[in-house]
RNA sequence: UGACCUAUGGUGUAAUGGUAACACAGCUGAUUUUGGUUCAGUCGUUCGAAGUUCGAAUCUUCGUAGGUCAACCA
C-alpha cells in the first residue's frame, strides 16, 4: 500500500459503487473491468478527474482493469490533438490504462450488429428528414407517431442500409432507427437513431466510413466488447440505461451494466466543455491551460499537484445527489500537500527598501534558512544578507492599528532567520509615498533571537536588495466572483459574470538561488503562498504563478 | 402536467431497523522565528405529513422541492 495504510482503508465506509462491486464479487463476479470513455473533442477538466479517479481507482482497489476508450463516433468534432492531451492528463494524475481503445475500432462489429437487428425486425431505415423525425417523436406528455417507413420489409431495409454504407445517399437523407415504441414514456425509447449519414473525415478511420453510429447505439456494445463489468457514467445518462440494456439484450452479447453518479460541480467555476471552449475562443483566458481554468492542464500549470487533485476527488465522495463543492476544499487539498512537500523560499512581491544604517556598507553575510519546517530532511540553504534589503510594503505601517505586529516607526521586528531591526526614519517622496525605511539592527541578534531576552512578536520575510533577482509573478483570483456563475439574469450570459480582476501581474524579487528553479517545481514563498514556475518562464524573465495563498487570519480579520 | 433520479449541519459525505458521525468552512483558545503549521475546544443536521415497529435518517404511502429526458451531440 503506497498511499493508505491498511487500517485506514478498512476504517473507511464504502461508497455506493464499491458496495455494488463488493456485492457482485460476493455473487461470483471474478474480475472487475471499468473504463474511462472521453470523447476527444476538448481538454479534460477537474470533473473528468473525479471520473478518472473513480474508474481507475475502483479497478486498482479490486485488482481489476480500466481501459481508456476514446468515444469517437462523431468525426466532425474530434481531433488527434485532444487524444494526446487526454492521455497526458490521465498519466499526470498518476493512472495508466490497461488498454487504449477507440469506439472506431468497433465500427465493423457495430455495423454487423445493426444488420443483425434489421434481420430480427428490430431496426429500419427511415427516410424522414430531421424535422419530421423530431415532430414524430411527440413530447414528454404526448406520445409519438410511427414513421411511414417503419414497416419496410427486412429485405428493403438491408438493401437500403447497405447502400447507406456505400455512400449512395446524401447526408441527412436517411437514418437507421431501432424499432421499439413510439409511445414509450421514456423519450429515448421512441425509435432511437442508430446510424446517421456523415460524409466526414474521421481522425482515425479517415474516409472509410460515411455512416457513423450514435452514442446510445455504440456505447453499451463497446462496453460489452471490452467485457466491462461496471460502466460508470454521470447522472444525466440515467434515462439512457433502458436503451443500453435493450441493445445488449436484443443482441444477446456480454451483459455490461451501467451505473450513474452525480457529476462534480464547484463554486465560482464553470465546468461545461462548451463554456470552457467559449472562454478560450473569445480569448478571455490565455488558453485551455490558463491557470484560472478548471482544466487538468490549467491546474497543472497553476501548480496543483497530482496528489492534491486525487485527494480532492477522494474527499468530494461519490453519490447520486446533485452537489456543489466549495472551491475552498480544492485549495485546502493543495495547501495540505504543498505544506509538507514544498520547500520554503523568500520573495517580496511589493517591495520597500530598508537601509540598515548601522550595518557595514560593503559587508555581505550568509544566513542559514530552514527549507521546510515540516520536514527536517529538507535541510537548510544559504541566503545572502547585506545593508539593504527589501521587505513587503504590507509589512510596514506608519500608523499601525492595534494588534499589528509588523514594522512601524520606533518598533522592532524580526527579519526571518536574520536580525532584529528597528525603524528609525521613514523616507517619503513628494507625493507622501513611503520609498525607504532607515532602520538599525541589533548585531547581537543573528538568527533572530535577542541577547537580552526581549520579546519581538513580528516576523517578516525579506530579500537582499543587492543580490535579489527581479521576476514576474502572476497572481490569480477566482475567474468568477459569483458562487454560481451559470445562474444569470435574463439577457445575460456567464461571460458577464467574469471577474475582470482575476489576473494581476507584478514584478517581485526572489532569493538569488531561486533562479535555478525549473519548470514543475513549486515553492512556498514564506508568508505569501505557494508558487510554481510557469511555462512562459525564460532565463531573462522568470515567471511564477501563485498556486494558492496561505491561510491568512490577519487579512481575513482586517477585510 | 409524463417517466425516471434525488432529498442528512453553511458545503459535501457516512451511519445498511438500535447512541446521527467525519471532512471542509466558521468561531474560541494554546503553541509557534511563517498572523503558516500543529493541538485543544466549539457551533450546527435527518424536506413535510401519516403509517409499520419496542425502536425509523433508514421500510410503506401521500405530499413538497430540486434535477434529468423531446440533437442525425456525447
Amino acid at each position: 500500500m503506497n498511499e493508505h495504510t491498511l487500517d485506514q482503508e478498512e476504517g473507511k465506509s464504502l461508497n455506493f459503487l464499491e458496495e455494488i462491486i463488493e456485492n457482485d464479487i460476493k455473487e461470483g463476479c471474478r474480475e472487475i473491468h471499468t473504463r474511462f470513455p472521453p470523447e476527444p473533442n476538448g481538454y479534460l477538466h477537474i470533473g473528468h478527474a473525479k471520473s478518472i479517479c473513480l474508474n481507475f481507482g475502483l479497478a486498482k482497489r479490486y485488482n481489476g482493469t480500466c481501459n481508456l476508450r476514446f468515444d469517437d463516433t462523431n468525426p466532425t468534432k474530434e481531433e488527434t490533438e485532444y487524444v494526446d492531451s487526454i492521455k497526458e492528463d490521465i498519466q499526470w494524475l498518476g493512472f495508466m490504462w490497461s488498454k487504449e481503445c477507440y469506439t472506431s475500432d468497433y465500427f465493423g462489429q457495430l455495423y454487423a450488429w445493426a444488420v443483425l437487428l434489421i434481420k430480427k425486425g428490430l431496426a429500419y431505415v427511415d427516410d424522414q428528414n430531421q424535422e419530421e423525425i423530431r415532430l414524430g417523436r411527440g413530447t414528454v406528455t404526448v406520445p409519438g407517431t410511427n414513421s411511414p417507413f417503419r414497416d419496410r420489409s427486412v429485405e428493403e431495409n438491408l438493401d437500403l442500409f447497405a447502400r447507406m454504407k456505400e455512400g449512395e445517399f446524401e447526408d441527412g437523407s436517411k437514418v437507421l432507427r431501432a424499432k421499439i415504441d413510439m409511445a414509450h414514456s421514456n423519450m429515448l425509447m421512441r425509435d432511437p437513431l442508430l446510424y446517421r449519414i456523415l460524409h466526414a473525415h474521421h481522425h482515425r478511420t479517415a474516409n472509410q466510413w460515411c455512416i457513423y453510429p450514435m452514442y446510445d447505439y455504440a456505447h453499451g456494445e463497446s462496453d460489452s466488447i471490452e467485457n466491462i463489468t461496471h460502466s460508470i457514467c454521470t447522472l444525466e445518462f440515467d434515462v439512457h440505461r433502458p436503451l443500453y440494456d435493450w441493445f445488449i439484450s436484443k443482441l444477446e452479447i456480454y451483459p455490461s451494466h451501467q451505473y450513474e453518479f452525480a457529476r462534480l460541480n464547484i463554486t465560482n467555476t464553470v465546468m461545461s466543455k462548451r463554456k470552457l471552449l467559449q472562454l478560450v475562443q473569445q480569448k478571455l483566458v490565455m488558453g485551455w491551460d490558463d491557470p484560472r481554468m478548471p482544466t487538468i492542464c490549467g491546474l497543472r500549470r497553476r501548480g496543483y499537484t497530482p496528489a492534491s487533485v486525487r485527494a480532492f476527488a477522494d474527499k468530494v465522495g461519490v453519490a447520486k445527489r446533485d452537489n456543489v463543492i466549495d472551491l475552498g476544499l480544492l485549495e485546502f487539498c493543495v495547501r495540505e500537500d504543498l505544506n509538507h512537500n514544498a520547500e520554503r523560499r523568500m520573495a517580496v512581491l511589493d517591495p520597500i527598501k530598508v537601509v540598515i544604517t548601522n550595518y557595514p556598507e560593503d559587508k555581505t553575510e550568509i544566513i542559514h534558512c530552514v527549507n521546510n519546517p515540516e520536514n527536517e530532511e529538507a535541510g537548510k540553504r544559504e541566503v545572502p544578507f547585506s545593508r539593504e534589503v527589501y521587505i513587503e510594503r504590507d509589512d510596514f505601517m506608519e500608523e499601525p492599528p492595534k494588534k499589528y505586529y509588523r514594522l512601524s516607526p520606533c518598533k522592532e521586528v524580526r527579519l526571518r532567520y536574520a536580525y532584529l531591526i528597528r525603524c528609525d526614519e521613514v523616507v517619503k517622496d513628494s507625493d507622501g509615498r513611503v520609498v525607504e525605511l532607515r532602520c538599525s539592527y541589533d548585531p547581537q541578534s543573528l538568527g533572530g533571537t535577542s541577547s537580552d531576552g526581549r520579546k519581538v512578536k513580528g516576523v517578516i520575510h525579506w530579500v537582499d536588495a543587492t543580490k535579489a533577482k527581479e521576476v514576474e509573478i502572476r497572481l490569480f483570483d477566482r475567474l468568477f466572483l459569483q458562487e454560481s456563475p451559470d445562474v444569470v439574469e435574463e439577457g445575460k450570459t456567464f461571460i458577464d459574470n467574469i471577474n475582470p480582476n482575476s489576473l494581476h501581474i507584478v514584478r517581485g524579487f526572489i532569493e538569488p538561488e531561486l533562479v535555478k528553479a525549473k519548470l514543475g517545481e513549486t515553492f512556498q514563498f514564506e508568508r505569501l503562498g505557494y508558487f510554481a514556475i510557469d511555462k512562459d518562464s525564460t532565463l531573462e524573465n522568470m515567471v511564477f504563478n501563485r498556486t494558492v495563498t496561505l491561510k491568512d487570519s490577519w487579512a481575513k480579520e482586517n477585510k
